[in-house]
DNA sequence: TTAATTAATATGCTAAAGTATATAGATTAG
DNA sequence: CTAATCTATATACTTTAGCATATTAATTAA
């Protein structure tokens, strides 16, 4: 039965992920709590979503890259290597933006595998 | 018009993107038990979240994408009409998977509770 | 018609997101 | 040094995602 991999929840949002998100938001020269006051959030939610304490709803998380100019699209899987490099390609090299990786896949991080199905 | 407008808060996933959902699951012919089986969760939560009662959480969002062949990408906003062109460029016309729109903004959703109630 | 499948809804519950406030540990400016 | 800023953490509280279950309605087939 190799189709039933059960897919491990992340625990927190991709450390590339969160990277990305700090670093454009350093890059505007915003406070957490500047940014959060954009965004009707607390500084302290800010920091536990930047430090992996919590994970976001998907409307915080898209409020929030929204306010640092990036946007979440759904993407057939095929196509994320093209829309990778595309970004990539877009970032210049050594930009001093901090704009740099982007969030691609699982990376499993720290992800609870334990689960006990019935 | 007024430039610094405050970011409404969505009370549930862009139509469009709900739509994507539910097309890519038909084009696998799942049903909303046999998908939330893959994912660990009740059918009645894909209902919910398909039809616009609740916003899923990120993470639960990336799994129910990835388990459809999509993914979520971190796209810079002035990239994304870039990335929705080679998305649409790729969906060959009359492709028999229901691969059609992509989520792109805000739309104003709003999702006032569609109560039809007996 | 009956029976099975699919999807939406309702209730109750638990876990966690989200809010508000205060504060400690850094860092930087003076 | 003090004072201010930024960030992480802690506590308490409210809201809601998420889980389990049952039910309703509509569809589909026999």
């Amino acid at each position: 039965m190799l189709s039933h991999l059960k897919v491990a929840r992340l625990r927190a949002l991709p450390s590339a992920l969160r990277l990305e998100l700090v670093e454009a938001r350093r890059g505007r020269s915003w406070s957490q709590a500047e940014l959060g006051e954009r965004l009707g959030l607390p500084q302290t939610h800010i920091s536990g979503i930047e430090t992996g304490k919590t994970v976001p709803r998907f409307d915080t998380l898209l409020d929030l890259v929204r306010v640092l100019d990036r946007d979440l699209l759904l993407v057939p899987r095929a196509l994320v290597p093209a829309v990778q490099a595309l970004i990539r390609n877009h970032m210049a090299p050594g930009d001093g933006e901090g704009e740099r990786a982007l969030y691609a896949d699982n990376e499993a991080e720290e992800a609870d595998a334990t689960r006990s199905q019935a």
